[in-house]
RNA sequence: UCCCCGAUAGCUCAAUGGUAGAGCGAGCGGCUGUUAACCGCUAGGUUCUAGGUUCGAGUCCUAGUCGGGGAGCCA
């Protein structure tokens, strides 16, 4: 006997007896002498219909005492169903029980609605429900789809460091490793992740100097850029920024591009590539998951992707979005931040260029050079830099990305006017020193890249076990 | 970190300062090739914690804890 996956036996053609193996979603039973019980193993969106005839031996006794969340195995088989909603059941010989559920009355994940919120609280169990098993298939997919891509372009998957001892990343607050005992930590009173006075005696901890988790993969993976030429990261990544909204986590997964020989205008073509084919492969291959996304999440998601894939996204300049806002703030639109040249743009100014001017992403590029990173590469007017964010209706900035400067030069006085210490950046500078060349690169928020596929609202409902401030249960 | 909101049955929520309620879920029964089933019955509560005001607090006051939404930072 055979066994197969849900996914595999909806698609079989009807007469084959098999064996599937899963977790119970409903059982409705009928006096015509039977129970449909319609079973889960998470392979597909579509549960199973068994239908279990009383003449079982374990009818009376285990069938009829099913209920939502039972491990099951049945074996039968495989008919064109009589009912409507189903295509094919299967027509149960056996059916035996694996585990029964204790108390069904306290069972978290019972067949009603369910707030997300509340299935937070149950993040063992959510992945149950339709929602998050349709978001689990789809970030597989995606990431599987990550890699294709990237494979297909000749890029190398780099595995950049987890742990860095590097005190140059500087993308944002960082958490600690140490190995040094915690009470004399504490007792030091140390006050940041920077040096301080009196700050414990780091020489003595595990890796001789204080280390942290990495922020970014990209300047280690510039490294390989300039080797093998087109690389990319994809990996977990950690900040410890007190963020608490829906689309912050303080363990996120971040995909990270870098090519050699390629200017700013390469890195927005890739990141619009990119993009369109991570849709397209959510729509082709979660065709089930999509349908569902589209019918109970957001009822529009899968014709905004669609458009996504078809439409050239804009591309506009800072200088440029500054006046089409400007332009917007003269009809009477009411923003609650001023719009200025060389402040950052807000995020109810993203929104208002993606959502209402252009209703598509957008990619802004060419920014002030005072509010972006040391790295990004001094464009000719002195002022701007050759920085470019991807904007996203609904979701904000999805991919932040920047040609990197090339020059030491140019480098130096960039760290000088930041205040940054050049020798903490020397291997950083030596690619500069020793044949240096143009290449550029960007980030994309994993979970983020979910909830636009998806149109999931929370970055905590689109990764298996969510890390925020204050939270790291399971 | 700042602003706002919330915490009552397994879940979602009601309840002028005056006996604690409904829907869903659960259990039992009825009905039905069922599928958001339907009908009936039943069980289920330290109203987040600690103080306070009051004859009387789920309700008002104070403090705390936890959670959510928005903002900032960013991906």
């Amino acid at each position: 006997m055979t066994h197969h996956s849900v996914a595999h036996a909806l698609k079989a053609s009807p007469g084959i007896e098999t064996t599937v193996r899963g977790w119970v979603r409903t059982r409705r039973d009928s006096k015509a002498g039977l129970s449909f019980v319609a079973v889960s193993d998470g392979s597909c969106f579509d549960a199973l219909q068994l239908v279990a005839p009383a003449t079982l031996p374990n009818y009376q006794g285990e069938v009829l005492h099913l209920t939502t969340g039972c491990s099951i195995e049945a074996t039968g088989t495989l008919v064109p169903s009589q009912g409507k909603g189903q295509s094919v059941e299967m027509q149960v010989a056996s059916l035996r029980v694996l585990g029964m559920v204790d108390d069904p009355d306290t069972y978290p994940v019972s067949p009603k609605r369910h707030t997300f919120e509340y299935l937070r609280d149950y993040a063992h169990l959510r992945v149950r429900t339709n929602t998050f098993g349709a978001v689990a298939r789809v970030r597989h997919c995606l990431a599987m789809a990550v890699h294709r891509f990237f494979h297909e372009r000749g890029f190398f998957w780099v595995h950049t460091p987890i742990i860095t001892a590097s005190d140059c990343e500087g993308a944002g607050e960082m958490f600690r490793v140490s190995t040094l005992d915690a009470h004399r930590a504490a007792a030091a009173h140390v006050p940041s992740p920077t040096t301080a006075p009196n700050s414990p005696d780091f020489s003595q901890d595990f890796f001789g100097k204080e280390a942290f988790l990495t922020v970014s993969g990209q300047l280690n993976v510039e490294t390989y850029a300039c080797a093998l030429s087109k690389v990319y990261t994809f990996g977990p990544t950690f900040r410890a920024e007190n963020s608490n909204t829906a689309r912050h986590l303080a363990e996120f997964w971040m995909i990270e591009p870098e090519m050699a020989f390629a200017d700013i205008f390469d890195d927005m073509d890739l990141a619009e590539e990119f993009i369109k084919y991570l849709f397209k492969a959510a729509l082709d291959e979660r065709p089930d998951d999509m349908a569902f996304f589209n019918e109970h999440i957001d009822k529009t998601v899968i014709e905004t992707l669609k458009k996504v894939i078809e439409s050239p996204f804009e591309r506009i300049t800072y200088t440029e979005a500054v006046k089409l806002l400007e332009q917007a703030i003269a009809r009477g639109r009411k923003f609650e931040y001023p719009v200025k040249w060389g402040a950052n743009l807000q995020a109810e100014h993203e929104k208002h260029l993606t959502e209402e001017v252009f209703k598509r992403p957008v990619i802004v590029r060419d920014y002030p050079k005072e509010i972006k990173a040391f790295y990004m590469r001094l464009n000719d007017d002195g002022r701007t830099v050759a920085a470019m964010d991807v904007l996203a209706p609904g979701i904000g900035e999805i991919i932040g990305g920047s040609q990197r400067e090339e020059r030491l030069g140019v480098l130096d006085q960039r760290l000088d006017e930041m205040k940054l210490p050049k020798e903490a950046y020397w291997w950083y500078r030596d690619l500069r020193k020793y044949g240096t060349v143009p290449h550029c690169g960007f980030g994309l928020g994993f979970e983020r890249l979910i909830l636009a596929c998806t149109g999931m609202q929370n970055i905590r409902d689109v990764i298996p076990f969510p890390r925020t401030p204050g939270n790291a249960k399971f």
